[in-house]
Order: structure tokens, then sequence, then C-alpha cells
DNA sequence: GATGAATGAGGGTTCATTCAT
DNA sequence: TATGAATGAACCCTCATTCAT
């Protein structure tokens, strides 16, 4: 299911030769998530990527073919990155209590947080190419709803489903407290964690 | 603490004199709702505002002074809107149940909707000013804080604060709702209009 | 036959308003006439064109909104001179002898001289939109051969047409010369004059 | 007349070593003459050339030293091709008839055909060195200019010279039919070979 | 010598904003 | 005051050419 070429044309060119080039796409990606972040989409330009990341403009156009590939290459990097933790957050739900498991995706947010706050830039907006957005979203969803249906014995896969979404956007709250202060932060933080936990305690309740 | 000025530079010639130019403004802000909602902030384009307010461009110039200017009058505006039904909402809450105070705030969202949805446009995105973009989250949260003390007897400040935040945040999930499949929307409408009544009966509880 | 929206989308915005209006795409059509012919359609730029006009570039782009767009109005342009100017010399053909006839077809080319030599930049090259191309090209050939019906007698279509292809290949030479220097240019335009008038000769003997 | 040195810089290293540099270059003209051919000077790009001979970049650039070099050594290839051909025709001349000759630049140019077409493309539009264009354009005339000569006894020189121009202009038209439909391209070929035939025939006449 | 990654000037095009009429 | 033509900075992207390996 993981085919060796995930995206057949999103990032025709990310596949550098020496450990330079790499370092290079490294940067590049860096300063893309770093750009898209603070601007969003549009606002972001090739230019400041290319400035950001040490690199001619030229030289970003060698490695990503267009403005849509790297954001493209950026959503599918972390999509990956996503699925992988959401993969291995499901093999130890078995043996967490739902609580944890409640706690475990807040943490989960977390730790994406800085990337995150980037793939709102590109995902909730008009960023890159959609298909890549729907997958991107549809991925998300899966996971979740698998590592539900592990917690919650009985939940029903339709109903995980629906469950998964409103958790993501729950969850997504975890990453705009970052905007916050500290203090008002860490409230929220202990506030979403509450929600979570009695979310999933609900379930378990009403699916019984 | 609302000052009769509330936005100093937001929209500096929006008092036009004569009946004709009110209907200017409507229209200009109209199209400008539905541009930007269309196309986002970035992409959204002066001239096509003007066009589709049959406006000459210099006269939205005289009376929105730059993109943003227009951004910020149309976000205060909305900001207007959005206080007043929640004051309305705040003088009903004593009769109603903790229920209906949910399923209230979900409505209140379903019926903003397709106005919300170009508020995302430019609050969650870059479009216009900053300051602008926290002044309205401060209405919105003040508004909603407000109805949590009025149906909550005894709810604290500082909690009302923090709820306001996570509820809203769970409010604008009944937005994202709009791209999904009618079926799907029906299922995850009901999904988080569940989720408030809980929230809201869990504080209940708590705080008593 | 020649209906008031001669092409559809070749110059979209070629109908200014004002006078000044008309002397800005005058200018402009002359720069593009004078850079495309010097450097051909792929090496002119919309920069120098622009900058010879003494127009602005987004005033260029206002008038024309492309490259192409300027080069297919410039050609349509000379498509209407030369189809006029054949129309005309048709209805001179029968008073006329077959030598003058002859004749006049070089001192037609010699007359078209420097738009001429643009439109080859254009026609003969990649320059604008291929079927303009072809539609000028027909129009050309029709009018000639149209011309060559009138002047010889029981000349048949396909032959006309034939040798309107022939002819009209012939007399681009008379543009040619152009870059000849005068001593030599005044013995090559002679020449091609002789072989006209004995080509006109020659199907006027044949066809009888 | 003829010093060894042709084209002063157009080749500057197109000496190379051993059989295998004779291979490299051989291919990258080869390239060369599709590339161009296909897209036009402009539009031809050194990447795809190399990428079509198989060379990489820096290599070309060893052989070519630029773009300009590269169509300029193309061209002096062909022009020695052309040549050597027509030099070829004017030791044959003498045992042929005015008729036969006049075939035979016919046929030189259907012969050369593809490797013409390309040489429009940079001789007559702007690609390559502007005197390399000229000497080109020399060659052609003289050789041809001397075959007219041969066959037909008497012809002044200056005489000779005027037709040669005037001939090579119609022979040009040979190729051009390369882009008619096959029907009409027989058509026209007979045509030209006729009026190729009258032409050399009326001098025959004319010079006695 | 061969290679191809790196460079950056320059090209076509858009659009927020101004100002003469 | 209303208008919309005019402006030009800035954007995305290409490609001839160089040079470190």
């Amino acid at each position: 299911m993981t085919s060796p070429k995930p995206a057949p044309d999103a990032a025709r060119a990310t596949e550098p030769k020496g450990e330079k080039g790499r370092q290079r796409v490294a940067a590049i990606m860096a300063a893309g998530v770093a750009v898209f972040t603070e601007k969003g989409y549009d606002a972001a330009t090739m230019t400041e990527i290319a400035a950001r990341s040490g690199t001619a403009i030229g030289s970003l156009y060698r490695f990503f073919p267009s403005k849509e590939a790297l954001a493209d290459a950026l959503l599918l990097r972390y999509a990956l990155h996503v699925k992988n933790a959401l993969a291995e957050m499901a093999q130890q739900v078995p043996d967490m209590t739902l609580e944890s498991v409640a706690d475990s995706f807040v943490d989960f947010m977390l730790v994406l947080q800085s990337q995150r706050s980037f793939a709102a830039a590109l995902v909730d907006a008009r960023g890159g190419n959609a298909d890549e957005r729907a997958r991107f979203r549809e991925t998300m969803r899966g996971g979740v709803a698998d590592i539900l249906r592990k917690a919650v014995p009985g939940l029903k896969q339709a109903k995980a489903k629906v469950m998964a979404v409103v958790l993501i956007h729950m969850l997504k709250g975890v990453v705009s407290t970052a905007s916050e202060e500290p203090a008002a932060r860490a409230m929220l933080l202990a506030e979403v964690r509450e929600l979570v936990r009695m979310y999933l305690a609900s379930v378990s309740g009403r699916e019984k």
C-alpha cells in the first residue's frame, strides 16, 4: 500500500544524488514550511523561500519545478509523517486506557505543532493540488478512525469515521493555542485535554 | 471599553453622505464578501470586486482606501453582527435549559454559515489588519463567555473565557461540514451537537 | 462577410475610447511591428515594445492581453490591409494589360514593403496563433487568385490557386531585396519584374 | 579566397582529438539540426540538444562554446554541403540541356529538403551570427551563378549574379511546399519546375 | 577531460493603487 | 465627485552558461 513512488508527479526532482543535494532539498523544504506558515500559500513567494534557504532561485526550481510542486511535496511529507505516527500510536492502543488514548491524541498534536500550523496554511487554504489535500485528509481520518475502533471495542466503522472528523477538528484547536499567551495557553490545553477525554469516554458508554 | 471609534483606521472613508453613497458601499461590501469567500484574500482582486458591485475602481478606492481597509471593514461589520447576535442570545439564556443553549450555539453557527466561511478567509488567513483580527476574536470570545456565565451560574470569569475559546473552536467545525457530502454532513452536525451539549453539561456539574 | 468583429479573441481590448487611447494603440502597434521585425517573434520582448512606444508595460497589457494577442492583432491588421489592396487591384484589372497587372503585383509588394517584412517574422515563423497565420495565407492566396482569373480569361480555378501560391512566393522576393545594396537592389527588382511578367504571359498562352 | 579557417570564431572547439570526440560532435550536430528545425532558433534549448545527443551539457559547451557557435557551425557545415553539391552539379552542366539544368536545380532543393528547412530556421531567422549568414548567402549565390554561366554561354557575370538571387528565391519555394497537402504539393512542384525552366530558357534567348 | 548542479539575468504577466479628466 | 486609463513593482518561471568535482 505504501508504494515506493508515493506521489507520481508531486515532487519530480526530490531525489537528489549526492549528500549535498539532500541537504539543499532539506533546507528548501524547511524554508518552504517557514514561509508558507508565515504568509500562507498565495502570499509566499518562491524568491523568499529561495533566499531563506540560501538557494538560488534557479536551483530551487531544479528540485521543485513549481510552487505547487513544492507545496505538494511538503504536504506529502507531512502526510507520511502523520500516517506513521498514527500507525505507531495504533499499535500501542491495546495496552492503553481510554484516557491515555485521549491524552495521546493531544500529545500527538503538540508534537506535530509547528509542522501542523504550516499544514493548515496548505490544507485548509487553497495551497497546492486539491487532490493532494483530499488525500491528506482521508489519510488523517482513516488513521484516527482506526485508533478509535481499537480503543473502543464495538465501535462501528461509520461512527468511528464521524468521530474521527470531529476529533481531528478538536485537536486542531491544540495547535491554535500556540498563538495564545503562555498562561492562557496552559489552561486551554488542559481544557481541550479534558474535553477529548470526555468525548472518548462518552462513546465508550454510548456504544456499549 | 468599547470606544465610539471601534476601528481607528479600518474604514476611513466609510461615511458616505447621501442615500446613494450608502447603496454604493453596501454593494461594494456585498461584492467583497462574495469575492473574498470565493477566492480567498490574496486571490481576490479589487478590480473584480469593483466590477461585481457595478462600481468604478476609482470609486471603490474612495470608500475603501486599500484592499486591507475593505477586508477590515468587512470583518468589523461581521464582528458587529456576531456581537449583536450573541447579545440577543444572552438575553434569552435565563429562560433556557443548558441543552437549548448548546443547540442555540450550533444553530447560531448554521445561520452565520455563509458569512462565516468568508470570515474564515479573512480571520484565519492573513487577510486584512492583524489588530482587526485580534479585536474580532476578542469580541467573539467575550460574547460567548458572557452567555456561558449566564447559562451556568457560578461559572468563574476565567473559566468562562477558556471554555469560550474551546467552544468557539468546536463551533467552527460546524462550518467546515459545509464541504462534506449531505449524508455525511448530517451525521457530523448531529455529532457536534451532541458534543456541545455534553461539554456544557459537564461544566455545569464540575463547577457546581 | 466582413463582420464587425473580425477576430473573436485576437485583440480583445483594441477598441479604446478616447482619441488618446487610439494614439496609444497606434504607437504600440508601430513599436510592435518594429520590434517583431527586428528580432523575430520569440526574441522580441514586451518590455521593449512598451519602451519603444513610450508605454508602461501595464498599459501595453491593457490593450493587448498577451504577446500572442499583439502579434495576432498586427497580423490581422496587415491581412485586412492586404485584402483591401488586392480587392482594389482586382477592380482595375479589367482595364489593364497583362503586363500592367504583373507590374501592379510588384508595385503592390513594394508599397507593402516595411509592413511585409514584419509579416514575414510572424507568418513564416512561429509567431502568434497558428489559425491566424493560416487564415492570413488563405486570404492572400484567394485575393491573388481572383485577380489572376480576371486578368487571364479562361483560367481555371485550381490553376489560379496554384499560380497564386507561386506568384506570392516570387513577390516575397521583392521584399527580400530590401536588405541588398541600392545598386544591386535595382537590378534585382527589374529582374523580378521581368520574371513576373513572363510568368503571367506564359499562362495566357498556355491556358488559351 | 577560401582560407583554411573559413569561420574565424564560429566553432572554436570543433577540433576534437580522438575518434570518440568526432562521434560526440557528430551526435551534437545531428541533435542540433533536429531541435533547431523543430523549434526554431529561439525556442531550441541547449539542454534539449544535449539530452537528445546523449551528451552532458558541460560537454556540449566544450565543443561549442555558445548556442550561437553551434548554430554557426551547423550553418557552416550546411554551406559546405551546398557548395560541394553545387560544384558537382557545375561539372555536369556542360553535358546538359538547359531544361535538365532547370530540373536539376529543383531536384537539388528537393534533396536538401529536410536540411534546408532547418537552414531556414537559422538563415532567414535571426539564428546565429549575422556574418555567418551573409557568408552562407554569398556561397550559395556564387555557386548558382557559376552554374548559370556554364549553362548559358555568354551570360555576363553581373547578370548571372542577379539571376542567381532570383533563382535561389524561387527554389526556396520548393521547400515551402513541404507544408502543403500532398495533392496540392505535387501541383505546386510541377508549377515551380515549369517556371524555373521558363526562366532559364528566357535568359538563353535574351542573352544570346 | 567529462559531468551536471548551480547560478541569476531576464521574460511574460498581474494587480493594487493613483490621478488627470 | 466619479471615472477608468495609466503605472510599475513584484511574481512565477526558464535557460544560457559556468565551475567545482
